[in-house]
DNA sequence: GAGTGGTCTAGACCACCCA
DNA sequence: GGGTGGTCTAGACCACTCG
């Protein structure tokens, strides 16, 4: 009986293994420091890799890591705070929002989109779909697909160039009154496509929000926005403040209330 | 060489079979239904078990399946819309919000939450501290702590029963005006407090929604909650609407803008 | 006790990055 | 070419649920 099992650990490997790695991260790691490979790692607490990643795949989730093929495992820096309003209600692209327009095309708006739209919308029709890339501190953090029916932009001239599509409908969009947003956040991964703009693995977990934008009593545009789980804050309302890092959800600091 | 692999597929196996049981889910399942279980799924796509749970950990994360040990794996219904805000600033508890006062104990803040009481928060002092559960359909979406300092209530009475302290902390708390709230988003992990209370494995994907509300100029509460990030999608903004499942993600329906 | 999903192992090979 | 993380295998045992 006398193995080294000390522990008597009920609870996982791999579980004990990421809040004892967590606890490395605070005390003798840096931002940006590469930790050893994983096969050293998982050598030298004595489990196998696959266990080992299994809680590298929970630090990276919760943000604190950050792994690149053929390069390593990093300690993330905080995340960032990315601010989605609603400040005080103003149109996709107005002002200057960081975001930036890498394409456009018209076509029918795929079925779980034109539901977005209401019963009265004729899911037939093409929309203007923009795809656009939002950068922050020079890097990608998120990516979305903003749906403009050609009924909300009637002006629009047919004839436009690639390059200047997707102006020439924001342009237009935002002589609409805006009168309304509402927004939802879910968990997602990341499709193939969103992937590569976010610099990301297809299946990357991401925070998709959804926007839809009212005016005149119709929704009169659409976006869904895909955000960096591991490297994003979603931040709502007023002050941009609550620049926090809050490892809360993996640390220790036990304040526990009473259950049930 | 003939083997049977006629795709050639350059794309990971577990990618191809989330997305060819994502097919399969929406065409001829329905939901609460159970699948196969995980040894004759393997079997059934000539792959390694391990192989086929990356691909079920996919779909749970994006909220199509649930898995339950000893029970099995079944359709998950499509994501519960929950409100949080702003709905016209009201207090944590006020009127009926579908949460529930678990227990309370007064102690010193974690140091990441008292951060974000600001820099004029003295860290040492205790603070109310109130667990609580939110239930939707009869099923626990959220838990969440509720910290208000004693300098936010100072009317409070000393002596109160474990049952009655939450209740009285509240009741005092709606007696200030609410100024103001500002909300973050992001993705975490449950804590083994937090993952008992929501019915789910320690280490389960919650979206943790932290809200500040801001009275007589100061932060005069403060919440961590942690929804359900399989089951969960949460909405803000006035109409209670879009209550629509889209499972865009995951799903085919490529409607591609140009890549920069 | 039978059946389920959850954890873990010890290997192998692949895709990618960089010097 | 050498090192990294990413994928995959074929097993084993454990924790849980339910009849």
């Amino acid at each position: 009986m006398g193995t080294t099992q000390v522990e008597a650990a009920q609870e996982p490997k791999y579980w004990h293994l990421k809040t004892v790695l967590g606890d490395a991260l605070d005390s003798e790691f840096a931002v940006g420091e590469v930790l050893p490979n994983e096969r050293e790692l998982a050598a030298r607490f004595g489990v196998a890799r696959a266990t080992l990643r299994q809680a590298l795949e929970q630090l990276e989730l919760e943000g604190r890591l950050q792994r690149r093929r053929g390069v390593g495992t990093t300690v993330a820096p905080p995340r960032i705070g990315v601010s989605v309003g609603p400040s005080q209600g103003s149109w996709p692209g107005e002002g200057d929002d960081a975001w930036h327009a890498v394409g456009c095309v018209e076509a029918p708006a795929p079925a779980a989109v034109a539901r977005l739209f209401g019963p009265g919308y004729d899911a037939g029709r093409s929309v203007h779909t923009i795809r656009r890339v939002r950068t922050s501190d020079a890097q990608p953090v998120a990516t979305d697909l903003l749906y403009v029916p050609r009924a909300s932009v009637p002006a629009l001239s047919q004839l436009l160039t690639p390059a200047a599509h997707p102006l020439a409908v924001l342009r237009e969009l935002h002589r609409l009154e805006l009168e309304n947003e509402d927004r939802a956040v879910e968990l997602g991964s990341a499709r193939a496509e969103d992937a590569k703009q976010l610099e990301r693995l297809p299946g990357a977990p991401v925070l998709v929000l959804t926007t839809r934008y009212h005016s005149g009593g119709r929704v009169a545009a659409v976006s869904v926005a895909t955000y960096r789980a591991d490297t994003c804050r979603l931040t709502f309302g007023d002050s941009g403040a609550m620049e926090i890092t809050h490892h809360d959800t993996a640390s220790g600091e036990d304040d526990r209330a009473q259950a049930s």
